[in-house]
DNA sequence: CGGGATCCAGTAGGATACTG
DNA sequence: CAGTATCCTACTGGATCCCG
């Protein structure tokens, strides 16, 4: 069988590209990990999450949920209950998340650390 | 001794985030996939990634340089010379990026499957 | 050769107000 | 409650021309 290469390849290269800009933007990486708990309402979602603005929540499971990364479920009640969970794909984004959160735990601090002093010599 | 846990905190969430939209532009992965076979010239590294700007490279370039993840080398002869190899940690960065190159690879088609009939829908 | 300086279009992110 | 509609700002990506 054949073993996985390196994502040398061009093709790869910007797979890898799609994918870490698509999960990198502001809000999606923090609404998957809110939803690893389980199922979550709107605005209990908004809640957990803090800061963001209901636009942006809006806007942000609604791409979620066109990749198929959640699933949306209406209860045509009064009012309105909404319920977003995570599918099978978004839990498995969540491993190699996982080790990019391992990552950026370990380097972050020497990043900005770099960043600084480059502004300084700068 | 302590387990690393998994990505829960909010600052955890940010920081991925942080490293996630950072690594996630356009260039940047691209540049540190051509960069892993060894120091490349600026204009070398341009041939290899084909249809990128110069301006988009060297922008890529300067920030990769300001994060610490590439060391950039002068020789002051004309034409001027400028090596750009991999830092140790722009080279500890592929080790998580290798991960979520698995998973691109494993799922674009599915995520891109799942867009097209969302688009359908709608 | 390896950039810097400008200018420009498109998109991401956000504040606010309104709605079924 | 769970959005939509509008408007605005900032940043990203890119094209072009210039420079030592």
């Amino acid at each position: 069988m054949k073993m996985t290469p390196p994502p040398r390849d061009r093709a790869d290269c910007r797979a890898v590209s799609e994918v870490l800009s698509r999960v990198g933007d502001k809000w999606t990486m923090q609404v998957v990990v809110a939803l690893l708990d389980g199922p979550q309402r709107f605005n209990a979602l908004k809640r957990q999450i803090g800061d963001i603005s209901q636009q942006m929540l809006t806007r942000t499971l609604k791409t979620l949920e066109r990749d198929g990364m959640v699933e949306r479920t209406v209860c045509a009640t009064t009012p309105p209950q909404v319920e977003y969970a995570l599918s099978a794909l978004g839990r498995s984004l969540s491993e190699p998340v996982r080790q990019m959160a391992q990552w950026a735990r370990a380097h972050l601090p020497i990043i900005h650390d770099n960043r600084r002093r480059y502004d300084e010599r700068h």
